[in-house]
DNA sequence: ACCCAGGCGGGCG
DNA sequence: CGCCCGCATGGG
C-alpha cells in the first residue's frame, strides 16, 4: 500500500521544508535534484517525492507518521492568510511557499537544539550526523535491511563520555547533552508531557540542563507542535526590532508579547517564515525600508 | 590572523 | 532581577 496523499504544488515544498534549519535539516545530506528524498523516521527509512508523497514505507503507521511530521493535513493557505500581517511575511511566503513547520520527536528536537547554542547550522548538521553514526540505532528500509543510523535516544547518550561526544564536534555542549540524556532517561519522560499545554511543557523543558528560554521554545514548537511558541534567537531579535520596531531595542519579553498579540496561536509559523527569509534577505530589505 | 555562529549557566551588583 | 562573561570549534 502506498501513500497517495494529494498535495498541490506550492502547498508543500520538500526542499524548503528540509533545509530551513529544522531538525530534519541536521539528519543528512539531501539531493533535491533527485525525484525522491530518503530520511530516517522512527527507526525506519522513508522515501518521499517532492510533494511529500510516500514512495517507500509500508502501512498506515508510516503514512500517519509522515503526515504528522510535515503537518500535511493542515490547511497551509489558511495559515498563510492568518499570518500575512505585513509585506515582510508576505515576501517570505512568496519566496518559500510550501515550507512547512515540521513536527519532530521531542528528544531528537531537544538534542539538535542543545547543539544549536552558540553554533552555526552547518556545524550542527555535521555534529548531529556524527552522533547518529556513532550512537544511533539502526535504520531499516521496508525490507528490513540496515541502511543507516538514526538519532540516538537519551538512553544511548546517557552513558557516553564527555570526550567521546567532543570528538563528534559537540564542543562545550557535550556536558549539557549528557546531563540532558540522563535527565530524560530517568526523571523526565518527554513523551509523557506531550498532552500538556504550551506553558507547562516549556516549564518542564527548562528544567533540563542546557535548555533555556529559546531552546525550550524551539522544542515546544518543533518537537511538540505548539504553534504559539515563538523562539527568539539573535536573528529573530534583530529582525523583529528592525522590521516592526523601527530599529529600536526590545527585550525578549516585549517581543514575546508582540508576537503573541500579532500572530497568536500561529506565532511559531510566523517565526519560521521571518527567520528563514530574514537570514538571507535582511540586509537588502532593511536598506530598502529605512 | 581574526570573527562569527538558531544561547546557556554562573557570578556579580 | 538585569547584566556580563566564558565557552569548543570549523568555516569565512
Amino acid at each position: 500500500m502506498r501513500g497517495r496523499t494529494q498535495i498541490e504544488a506550492g502547498k508543500f515544498d520538500i526542499m524548503h521544508t528540509f533545509e530551513s534549519a529544522q531538525p530534519l535539516t541536521f539528519f543528512g545530506d539531501y539531493d533535491y535534484s533527485r525525484k525522491e528524498i530518503k530520511y530516517p523516521l522512527m527507526g525506519r527509512q522513508v522515501r518521499v517525492d517532492r510533494l511529500g508523497r510516500i514512495v517507500e514505507g509500508k502501512g498506515a503507521t508510516v503514512k500517519a507518521d509522515v503526515a504528522r511530521r510535515f503537518r500535511i493535513n493542515e490547511d497551509i493557505r489558511e495559515i498563510y492568510s492568518r499570518i500575512s500581517t505585513d509585506d515582510f511575511i508576505r515576501s517570505s511566503i512568496k519566496e518559500y511557499a510550501g515550507m512547512r513547520l515540521t513536527h519532530n520527536l521531542p528528544w531528537e528536537t531537544t538534542l539538535v537544539f542543545i547543539l544549536s547554542q552558540f553554533n552555526n547550522v552547518k556545524r550542527i548538521r555535521m555534529t548531529t550526523k556524527k552522533l547518529m553514526e556513532r550512537y544511533g540505532d539502526p535504520v531499516l528500509d521496508s525490507e528490513g535491511n540496515v541502511v543507516g543510523s538514526g538519532v540516538p535516544g537519551p538512553e544511548e547518550l546517557s552513558s557516553a563520555k564527555v570526550e567521546d561526544l567532543m570528538s563528534c564536534g559537540t564542543g562545550f555542549r557535550a556536558k549539557y547533552l549528557i546531563s540532558a540524556a540522563k535527565y530524560c532517561s530517568s526523571s523526565l519522560d518527554l513523551d509523557r508531557i506531550s498532552a500538556n499545554d504550551y506553558s507547562a511543557i516549556k516549564d518542564e523543558l527548562m528544567e533540563i540542563d542546557g535548555v533555556g528560554d529559546k531552546v525550550a521554545d524551539c522544542i515546544a514548537l518543533m518537537g511538540y507542535g505548539k504553534l504559539e511558541a515563538f523562539p527568539i534567537d539573535t536573528w529573530i531579535k534583530r529582525l523583529v526590532e528592525a522590521v516592526y520596531f523601527g530599529g529600536k531595542k526590545r527585550s525578549p519579553k516585549q517581543i514575546h508579547e508582540f508576537a503573541s498579540e500579532r500572530w497568536g496561536a500561529l506565532a511559531g509559523y510566523a517565526q519560521q517564515y521571518i527567520f528563514w527569509y530574514g537570514r538571507s534577505r535582511w540586509k537588502t530589505w532593511i536598506s530598502k525600508n529605512r
